[in-house]
DNA sequence: CGGAGCGTTGATAGAAGTCAATTGACGTGG
DNA sequence: CCACGTCAATTGACTTCTATCAACGCTCCG
């Protein structure tokens, strides 16, 4: 299996022979966390940052009345906490959602990067800029769309998230989040989700049993959600 | 006046002259937006980036149905859209809330940067990573605040990003947004964006008149919004 | 066997949207 | 100085969406 962080980054640009060397490089030190398991707490001041390898994870906030609100889902490929190189502290908690692989890629090797390979070093960031457009597709659906337009959105994204690392079937893909969770992540109450669910179900959009989520009908979907990805930045080009 | 953008650096590491020369040499090329006006087209390419110097924008999205969503609020010393030296398209546009002094940062001059002057580079990518948090902020009051919580923690948070720039009074700042565009932000309607300004006021927590507000309480406002600053990243470190 | 956690459903309350109308501030032209 | 137009702010009435509360079933696992 190719390396998901490879996948991630061609999809936006050419690499050279060095620049993939590094890549692969970076998944040298792994580490496993079981499901539900804190891979990175709030207020921490990691010394490396965590790219994903396999498992689902998100990115949470805990608010000071106890709630919980997701902020991210990441996915392999994805650093969950590339910003902590510079950010420092980290401001929210990474949480894995399944049993995930985690490469710990040491920030002093990401330090060199920056000082050395600049144009891997623009990628890094690229990663976290696409990052911070989906945050904003985020808000835009929160703000905008009801919950039914919400989740078919996400669905459409993940779908989508999950082609470049080529983790998607003919016309499904894993979808290890329970409905608690996924509330917390679209702003809802568990209940509302549920009722969300069933109207897509019963509109013949999607089916969903056993983690596994299967898109009946892409284009339908894609209405709902008034998904355009290219926020995504699905295009190679010289960045 | 001191440069804005300076200001916003200085805040988070220190810099060396050198540094310091290069951010003020960003400013030569200057150019003016009226309100309301698009600073940046959803679509362009741009091959420079908008630095505000004075007055205050926004990153917004038009939706397939026509509606818009804001998802960002740009005030003088950020770049509204340094990630197009990256991402390349916009997948969204920024229009000047207010008449605007904009300067044009070439991309050749940032891609400069990423190649001789990795500090700084890393200063410009810490820049879009704070607007990363604030997207994330965003979504979390999105996502479990009540439209008055919202309000509040918005307000707190121009407060705290106005103050690094040197731009608020004793109490109080320029807040010049109309109902509608507060309710784009927020992703409610002005009917309810009004009710809920009301609502702080009638609390004697704010003032707000003539495109300026005042905080009449700045601990009540605090709580109400469960605001805490950490993710705006206002300590000197070395990044 | 018996919790514990998750999913499901129904009933009710509260938050926010929509529609419609009024008011107020401001600028223009007579 | 006033009439008029425009735009934003404000208010009320009604509707829709979502949260909350409560109950129940299912499944997995100790």
């Amino acid at each position: 299996m190719t390396n998901p962080l490879l996948l991630y980054l061609e999809e936006r640009d050419r690499l050279s022979p060095e620049e993939r060397e590094i890549i692969l490089a970076m998944s040298a030190r792994e580490r496993r966390f079981e499901a539900k398991a804190d891979i990175v707490k709030e207020g921490a001041v990691p010394s490396e940052s965590c790219l994903m390898l396999s498992g689902y994870s998100v990115r949470y906030h805990i608010l000071e009345d106890g709630r919980r609100q997701i902020s991210a889902i990441h996915l392999p490929g994805d650093f969950v906490d590339l910003h902590s190189l510079l950010l420092k502290q980290m401001d929210h908690g990474v949480a894995a959602l399944t049993d995930c692989r985690v490469a710990l890629v040491p920030h002093r090797l990401l330090r060199d990067i920056t000082e050395n390979q600049p144009h891997l070093a623009r990628m890094l960031w690229l990663s976290t800029l696409i990052d911070a457009a989906i945050h904003r597709r985020w808000l835009v659906t929160a703000g905008r769309l009801t919950a039914t337009g919400q989740l078919s959105h996400l669905l459409c994204e993940i779908w989508t998230r999950l082609e470049v690392v080529k983790l998607t079937d003919a016309d499904s893909f894993d979808f290890p989040i329970s409905q608690m969770e996924l509330g917390d992540t679209l702003g809802l109450s568990t209940v509302h989700v549920n009722r969300t669910i069933r109207e897509l179900r019963e509109r013949n959009l999607v089916q969903w049993q056993g983690g596994r989520m299967t898109i009946l009908d892409k284009e339908g979907l894609r209405r709902t959600a008034q998904f355009e990805p290219a926020y995504l930045n699905l295009q190679q080009r010289p960045r």
